[in-house]
DNA sequence: TTCTAACTTAGACACGTGTCCAACCAATTG
DNA sequence: CAATTGGTTGGACACGTGTCTAAGTTAGAA
């Protein structure tokens, strides 16, 4: 596990042809449509690999394990969503919910892809690492923003853990990934009392 | 997956013969070892069946899975360690910590189950399915109880959604086991702010 | 056009999960 | 003591993961 190239997803990158970048993009395309269509239980790298043309031995070469592509989807699909501006907000309240609102519905709009992600992220795969730690500094980072002066550290703390939490919570099937927004607003206000 | 017996954790079944429990208590207490000693990584079915001296199809008649497996065992461990009373502590805000505090040193006794079953629970089989809503009634009731008549459903979520996410942050080894109590006592005082 | 370096591939392998079933004990029960 | 019932077992099976290697391909350089 995990020992290949693959430090995709920073990709204009010394040493990689063109010809892999198409490689890997058709990879992903792949994988983030098998994810849709039959779901992340069901999808396996043959599956995905076949879909992409491309041996399963190839698809191998540049994702260390299924965890290692389910994380570079996400992180994919996260940077290329990124937060509605926090000027637009009327309040920090909500210029936070808007954020937990814009994530839930991210979510929401790719159950499979949140699902399988949740899982995959726990997985101690270096590869996965790198991206868990850049998926969660992009959290707190959106958090922050949102919190401008107010961003104390207990404040982004309890935000993200909150919303890691919800994350766990509709990977369990403890809450539908539509109703993390209602759920989060609640949650930021309460976090957010008698300080905005 | 998933159809035999394996209602366990009810255990005065009926149907359940004394030979019966022997077993499955034989498993489970091998699967802790295990657990304990080589990591839920490289922990395998088959090996849990031989420290219990029982055949791997046996294993299979009573946990559906491994992840099955898992749950039952940190279901287990849950109930043998009750929340310290509500009434000795001096605040509101102390109870509900020491309600954290108490759940973070249980995680940290055994970092092994913990990761194993943050894992499993995200597993969609209906073996973990029970146990999963009951692992997390029993925090919310943990909560709840903590709170007494301050127990607000949106703090009480917010709760349940941070310690979720501290759960699931420990499992990822952003935080350790051992960090968790400090850091949910911060936000266990963000949430109830102004309000204890 | 031919050489060469980079990329891809088939296919086999070791290993774990979970399923199945016929054979096989072991304790009752008659 | 002999049936019968209920629990256990070996062993094979289908399937997925991830690894490896020797043999293709493909382009671009000479």
């Amino acid at each position: 596990m995990s020992n290949q190239l693959s430090a995709l997803s920073q990709l204009p990158r010394r040493g990689v042809s063109a010809r892999q970048v198409e490689t890997v993009e058709r990879l992903l395309a792949a994988g983030e449509v098998e994810l849709r269509e039959v779901g992340h239980e069901a999808m396996t790298m043959r599956t995905v690999a076949k879909r992409a043309d491309v041996s399963p031995a190839t698809a191998y070469t540049y994702f260390a394990s299924k965890n290692h592509l389910f994380a570079e989807l996400f992180w994919r699909a996260l940077v290329d969503n990124p937060a509605p501006a926090a000027e637009d907000s009327a309040s920090v309240v909500a210029g936070v919910q808007a954020v937990t609102r814009h994530l839930s519905s991210f979510l929401a709009a790719r159950p499979e892809m949140a699902a399988a992600v949740t899982g995959s992220l726990l997985s101690h795969d270096p590869d996965v690492e790198r991206l868990r730690l850049r998926i969660g500094a992009e959290f707190v980072s959106r958090f922050s923003a949102a919190l401008g002066p107010l961003a104390d550290d207990a404040v982004v703390d309890a935000l993200t853990l909150a919303f890691s939490g919800a994350l766990l919570q509709a990977g369990m099937g403890l809450s539908t990934y539509d109703d993390l927004g209602d759920r989060l607003d609640v949650v930021v206000a309460t976090i957010l009392e008698g300080r905005a």
